[in-house]
DNA sequence: GCATCTGCCTAAAACCTTTAGGCAAATGCC
DNA sequence: GGCATTTGCCTAAAGGTTTTAGGCAGATGC
């Protein structure tokens, strides 16, 4: 009996990949028994339950994202800083499709606290400070960020833009440069004309 | 044994409902049965098997919604069009959350074809008509619409955006209001400035 | 060298999915 | 109306996932 030398940790990891390979909603307490080569009640002696083993997923690929979206942001400013930040979510989703879905993940709210998740509204908040906006706008701009973010990369990663022209980094791009003249010009929506 | 007059289309209905209760990802066939006082096994005489009974909750809610698009389109243009439009999504996902989530489940390509997924993406061209824009900025745009309806509507309905301040509909708002100013100046976007 | 602790095991119960085969009610035909 | 067929729901059963309980052996500590 070879121990395998299990660990709460080292299970999250190996099930940040498993859900990579087979997607977040298939990783299962006995898919990840599987791949360690143990037996499935084996695992319930560092992970509490099902449910226990996505949160661990989940805080793991928040945290790593909110690390690359750190080093992205460190030194940049502006668009710069914006463009960094927006391509470190939208590269992290397709290099990591599984541990992507892991992140949004609905963490129950304490859990969300302690989490990595404050970090990206934090660096969100610090890339607005390139377009001088005040309260509430800055808050509005957070939100309408993160929708357009989440809400791309995840539509882009269910196909939705796929094999059609043109091309989805070029909607990408187009998408960031039309954030940026937004903010840019926040305060001027202009009057909506009558044609 | 009195007959339940089950079909697969009034097992979808219910499997609807049950979504909006229990969530879409809870949705079993197992339930289902509870649900309409029946056997399991009796359900797969008109269903093929699990996917298939989210598969069919999925097609309704598309269908459900484009319905309500369609109506909130009729007569509108411009901005107005827009914002009925933006409402519609949000206002759907408000009141029935496990439809809208079954509204985003992966169908295959060939199921999504015959869905009613592709008269979403006709009306979200129809409202660029009245931006009068030519390809293939048309199609940047109807990307950078879906991802900040999905992206917004998601997002809040994941409870990123509630109990704080300022009002979710005042953020709303205001991203559609973004929105419409963007494409309105669509070709405008502007050099970046050196501060 | 012995006691304890730790890590993985077997066993078992509960639930979900899916298939196979049966019986009775509804339907259609003469 | 009587009979055959079809339809609709049933029981039975096998396989998979989740979770708990209890056991044994290897690692650790004095």
């Amino acid at each position: 009996m070879v121990r395998a030398g299990l660990t709460a940790d080292r299970l999250a990891r190996v099930g940040a990949e498993l859900a990579d390979e087979i997607g977040f909603e298939q990783v299962t307490v006995s898919a990840l028994a599987r791949r360690v080569g143990v037996k499935v009640a084996s695992l319930y002696s560092h992970l509490a339950n099902s449910r226990d083993l996505k949160t661990r997923i989940a805080l793991l690929a928040l945290e790593e994202l909110a690390d690359r979206a750190a080093d992205a942001l460190a030194g940049r400013a502006g668009k710069d800083a914006l463009v960094a930040f927006a391509d470190v979510y939208r590269d992290y989703a397709r290099a990591h499709p599984g541990r992507y879905a892991a992140a949004q993940f609905r963490l129950d709210p304490e859990t969300a606290a302690a989490s990595a998740g404050v970090r990206h509204a934090q660096m969100t908040r610090a890339i607005l400070r390139g377009y001088d906006l005040a309260e509430p706008d800055q808050t509005h701009a957070v939100r309408l960020l993160g929708s357009v973010f989440h809400g791309y990369v995840s539509l882009e990663l269910a196909g939705g833009f796929s094999h059609s022209a043109p091309d989805s980094q070029e909607s990408w791009t187009r998408a960031l440069d039309a954030l940026d003249a937004l903010l840019r010009n926040w305060r001027a929506p202009g009057p909506s004309p009558s044609p």
